[in-house]
DNA sequence: TATATTTGCTTAAACGATTAAGCAAATATA
DNA sequence: TATATTTGCTTAATCGTTTAAGCAAATATA
């Protein structure tokens, strides 16, 4: 029984006994189809329960109407309000989005784009996996001439369009911050170098310390790979030091989770012993004791000129990629964390 | 520069002479074909970069090698892990996974499956928005032939196969711990009585509470939408109560960190005064103070099995729907804030 | 040697929609 | 009335791949 044959536009043609060419016209509204036609053509197509088939049309017109998307992974908040802003913005201009998660992982993130350029996917929209160092997959993409757009985690080596925040910024904006609440010897744990973002949160930080003559030491500048796990000895190897920090500056908010339930677990007062501040604005660090301040990526924002962005692009045939990097700006929710001031 | 068109098999076959047909047949290891005209054409489709047209074959061969999943949303851990267990086995069966997310939504949620049935998905696996009652959009997959395969939120009354945990015995394990843990008056913060899952909890709680000879009142029953918000707005109101529980057990963590909020900011002892117990093991349950004990619903076994069912329908080509209805076995995490016995 | 089988291809028709080109009938313009 | 334009379709090619059918040459079998 639930063996119906789909309907074709060859099957609604034979039921009006005109083309099929007229019925692609009619389904198309196209002007020189009679509107009486028209409406015969509907509704056989609605009786016959008619759904056109994509990948024929896609076939014949040489785009696919799909998007691909790579994402590190899809249960962080941050990168979910992505998906959902860019689903939003594309899915009205008659694209799906295909979401493919790397999970951190460079070999899955080349299968990935494997599996993409498989499914002919009119362009590619992606936030760099941690391991990517090396970017001939990239490279593929962009020789293939199919749109690519970066955002949070891109690379200025490879040149396409990019969208994310200011991390040199946001770590001045959070220096700052702990600065002013009387912080006098402020920690980073950091994300990889290699990762752009990271990098330039690293810079930030530095710079910041140095504009405040605070004291820049190695042994206050950790890298991290930004997991729970890794936070929580990261933040033991700073406890560990002979001269503590009173403040700690963590690049993810993972990561500052981990040093959190470190710092709780010693009974280290937080923020009047050490202060904590994290980075991503997880839903979590507003529900966790003390609350952890972090800044807010606007993620909404990065999701919806991401897809707006490939819009650009799709709309002119000629493929030109014309850089546009967008870089926007953060802010900073100051919670208890690092509220020193209220906290007395 | 970017212009390069893509090579299709004509182009081999023309750089070879050969017709394109038989370098079909070499790229697919027909036995027809010599080694030598293999070994050939597979080197002339490395030089020129040949990636086969996934929508021509797909035309072609009648079925997209796509299947649809729809989620309520994609940053839960539960939801994301399924996911990423369903991409594992079903890419290496050669399909490719399109995400969608209903945001519990049952607008959205028959968008997406507007969308998947256009995009021409072989199946589709989905976990059911919490608003979802009408099931018209489902019976529409059902009548396409498409195989339709529910997880997690599902509905007995569509006739499709279903994997999921035993809510019932889970309502059981969790009021049996209560009870031996001391607790005497067990409150309920359930979903909505009209998801099954949700109203399997329910009978779960008011058969264990029966068979302890607890008392089983209505202001100890309460429906609740499960978000963060509507989970404290409830706990108040179990706090309203003139006679308050000593053990609150909500079916979904988010709401039971609501409700955990309320409880720390009105410095209740957690679980001295009330225990706590949650539903879904998110990681945050954790990662709060005091951690929350929580249900561990094996979503990597739980999308295992979703992509093996779905697997089980594609290889057999009569669209036979047997069902099969996969009830697993949860486990209970018991944290601290249910953890009476150790807390003194 | 004659016939059957296997090997290694080619030819051509699909899959379903789109679209350039064409053509008759209806209508407009001169 | 003669010519031009518009209307409303049809025809046929096309997108890139797959595959049933066919066919000659090579090899095996009787």
């Amino acid at each position: 029984m639930g063996n119906k044959k789909k309907a074709t536009i060859k099957d609604i043609a034979n039921v009006l006994n005109i083309s099929p060419a007229a019925v692609s016209k009619a389904l198309h509204n196209d002007s020189r189809i009679s509107d009486k036609t028209k409406k015969a053509v509907r509704q056989v197509a609605k009786n016959l329960n008619y759904q056109p088939n994509h990948l024929a049309s896609a076939l014949r017109k040489g785009k696919s109407n799909l998007v691909g998307l790579i994402v590190p992974r899809t249960n962080s908040n941050f990168f979910s309000s992505v998906i959902q802003n860019i689903e939003e913005v594309l899915n009205k201009e008659g694209y799906n989005v295909i979401i493919t998660q790397s999970n951190e992982s460079y070999k899955k993130e080349c299968d990935n784009i494997d599996t993409l350029l498989f499914t002919q996917v009119d362009g590619i929209i992606a936030s760099m996996a941690n391991e990517t160092v090396d970017l001939d997959y990239y490279e593929k993409v962009k020789s293939k001439g199919i749109p690519l757009i970066l955002f949070d985690r891109g690379e200025n080596d490879l040149n396409v369009d990019y969208i994310g925040i200011n991390d040199y910024d946001s770590s001045h904006m959070i220096v700052e911050h702990l600065v002013n609440q009387g912080c006098k010897r402020i920690a980073h744990i950091g994300g990889f170098k290699h990762t752009r973002i990271y990098n330039n949160r690293i810079k930030g930080y530095i710079d910041a310390i140095k504009k405040h003559n605070l004291p820049l030491e190695n042994e206050l500048l950790i890298e991290s790979n930004l997991s729970i796990k890794d936070g929580r000895a990261k933040m033991q190897q700073l406890l560990n030091l002979k001269n503590r920090p009173d403040a700690v500056y963590v690049a993810g908010d993972y990561a500052a989770l981990g040093a959190l339930q470190v710092l709780n677990e010693q009974h280290i007062n937080i923020p009047k012993d050490i202060a904590l501040v994290g980075f991503g604005n997880e839903p979590f660090t507003a529900m966790v004791t003390p609350s952890i301040s972090s800044i807010n990526q606007h993620s909404e924002d990065i999701g919806k000129r991401a897809a707006l962005t490939f819009l650009e692009h799709a709309k002119k045939d000629v493929i030109t990629q014309t850089l546009n990097k967008q870089i926007l700006d953060a802010e900073l929710v100051i919670r208890a964390s690092s509220d020193i001031k209220k906290s007395h």
